[in-house]
DNA sequence: ATCGAGTATGACAGCGCTGTCAAACCTTTT
DNA sequence: AAAAGGTTTGACAGCGCTGTCATACTCGAT
């Protein structure tokens, strides 16, 4: 229950120091009081003092997952991934959002951060959008002389690790699915302005269709901001006109993809024999919407997993920024898979 | 940066002892002092260590919140309510899912949370559902002596404190709701067996329609799992019969009148005006609905929060055990609004 | 046998803080 | 003026662990 090390070497008739090594995987150890140590440590359900390590070593064995996202979907899967990260290597982690009302007379973000990681002397830091982009929480940690990476910032920052996930070919290889499905007029609907998918996304939509020579006009082309609403908006004006109305349409993510969906049905379009449409994000809204939606899955949590590897491996320990580049997925469902085809 | 409570006395000509007396707002320190080492420590920008905190005081200010629940929705908001919690005692929250396949060998909840607690010795833990209901864990916890607050638990266990919310009342006042919309034929689908709301909330349901009047036959009421499918395959049943179909139809959470009102639209039956439809929990996904949906706001953000209260208040300090009822939320939205009525 | 070069182990200080207990300093009361 | 009781302060040990450095032990090569 209460085991310290000083129980643990005397059982085993070593000293402290000796079980110190052993249960920090240190060399230098003979395998066979190695043997006998864990044998004790384990016989006296030892565990060490997580504060006392900390003390001793000046480490906290604790990871901040810093945020600021409206999207609680997208910070719990972060964060599920950098919890399992973390049990890897005995860390645990710490979520600590930003921008709470608790503090009306923060002014800046920068300040918050400093404040937040004074209190908290963390080992790491994961950054996850939008403040993976925030120069003023990025140059708090530096100053802090915190290791930190970011989760899928827009820019290539050098000298800092991320993880992210390529959305421009993403976008496209959504785009040239439809495309192969026949599809020659594809609406699009744009995010956010300030979210930095946004551009990326949009820009794969126009790579993809401009090697597949189809022309992308104005007129199916509309800008949303990731919200239902603005699904629902941007679909009316796409589908007003039976005459120019395109034969799918690609949502930049899919609570936007829903709102298309809502539309073409009070429309009695029949998705996707008439109409196929496709999301960007696979949130549980993709599989309960009828049709299914087809959507980009993130790796989010691979991401936060990631994060935590890079902050935490010993075999990355002296690689100084790298940026890691995980694989998303294509899910291919009903709302844009032409039957029988 | 890294100014030590030495360096704080140092400087305000005081002993360490005094230095931390202020800084832990302890009686018996002259008025003078006290503002003199506090503006030392301002002036240095001290900020205490808490692993060495911890280690002298035995305590580690951190709590945790225990979770095995596949929604992350919900944990999401009771995570956000709890660390609000935290920050207002300068404690932080560290997240442990139960269960995750990186311990196959796992074998018992009971131990797994003895082996979690002992390497992480937190102060507090936060129990959520439905871990709140087992006996397993709660043993452990109780062994450890470890402070614990149950997050809505089914039964009423005395000497333990809890937070919780009324399903029974709620549900009985949505179907008061629905009864006085001048329905009188009302489906009900059941959540899943094993979820402790299931049967609270068909509880609320049936005692409504009783004191109402009105009989509940058998062949309204359908067993789902909280699950979208469930819901739809409920809703193909009760809507099979034109004759014998209910005017209005509560299903136990969002999920499922999700599937309701997507059977719905594909009979062609109009909601609300041929069909209300309600469900319970008021997830993201409500408001997304077309039409959106009538349904219980959960208190669970307050839940949060308030467990936090429960452990770390000095105030409730020397109470032994205390359950908070807090108050869930009717949000009356358009599937279940007979319009002009 | 003797030396050197690892390899294995232990003694001890000290991380930054708090708890304990004693000392010093006020008041007020007699 | 002394005793009593309260308030304010400080000295010091020690929480459980790790880092440093010294010591002891092992083994092959001379």
């Amino acid at each position: 229950m209460k085991a310290t090390i000083t129980d643990v070497a005397k059982v085993a008739g070593v000293s402290m120091k000796t079980v110190s090594r052993v249960l920090n995987n240190e060399p230098n150890v003979a395998a066979k009081t190695r043997e006998r140590v864990l044998a004790v440590a384990t016989e006296l359900k030892y565990s060490p003092n997580l504060a006392a390590k900390g003390l001793a070593s000046s480490r906290s064995y604790l990871l901040a997952l810093v945020y600021d996202n409206p999207s609680p979907y997208y910070i719990a899967k972060i964060q599920s991934g950098a919890i399992d990260g973390c049990r890897k290597f005995g860390y645990h982690l710490v979520p600590e959002p930003l921008g709470l009302p608790d503090d009306a007379a923060e002014t800046t973000q920068e300040e918050a951060v400093h404040r937040l990681l004074h209190r908290l002397p963390v080992d790491g830091v994961i950054l996850t959008p939008p403040l993976s982009d925030s120069s003023g929480v990025i140059k708090a940690l530096e100053s802090m002389n915190i290791p930190f990476v970011l989760v899928a910032p827009s820019g290539q920052k050098t000298g800092i690790s991320a993880v992210k996930m390529d959305d421009v070919q993403a976008a496209r290889e959504m785009t040239n699915f439809l495309i192969a499905q026949g599809h020659k007029s594809i609406g699009f609907i744009k995010g956010h302005l300030e979210h930095s998918a946004t551009a990326l996304r949009y820009e794969g939509f126009q790579e993809a269709m401009a090697e597949a020579n189809l022309k992308v006009h104005d007129h199916e082309v509309k800008q949303g901001d990731f919200s239902f609403r603005s699904g629902v908006v941007a679909a009316e004006e796409l589908l007003e006109d039976v005459n120019t109305r395109p034969t799918a349409i690609f949502a930049s993510n899919d609570d936007m993809a829903a709102g298309v969906v809502s539309v073409a049905s009070r429309l009695g379009i029949v998705v996707p024999d008439e109409l196929s449409v496709c999301g960007f994000d696979d949130t549980p809204l993709a599989k309960i919407l009828f049709p299914q939606l087809t959507t980009v899955q993130q790796p989010i949590y691979e991401m936060g997993f990631e994060a935590v590897k890079i902050l935490l491996d010993p075999a990355l320990k002296n690689t100084p920024a790298l940026t890691r580049n995980l694989d998303f997925k294509l899910v291919v469902r009903d709302s844009a898979l032409i039957q029988g085809s």
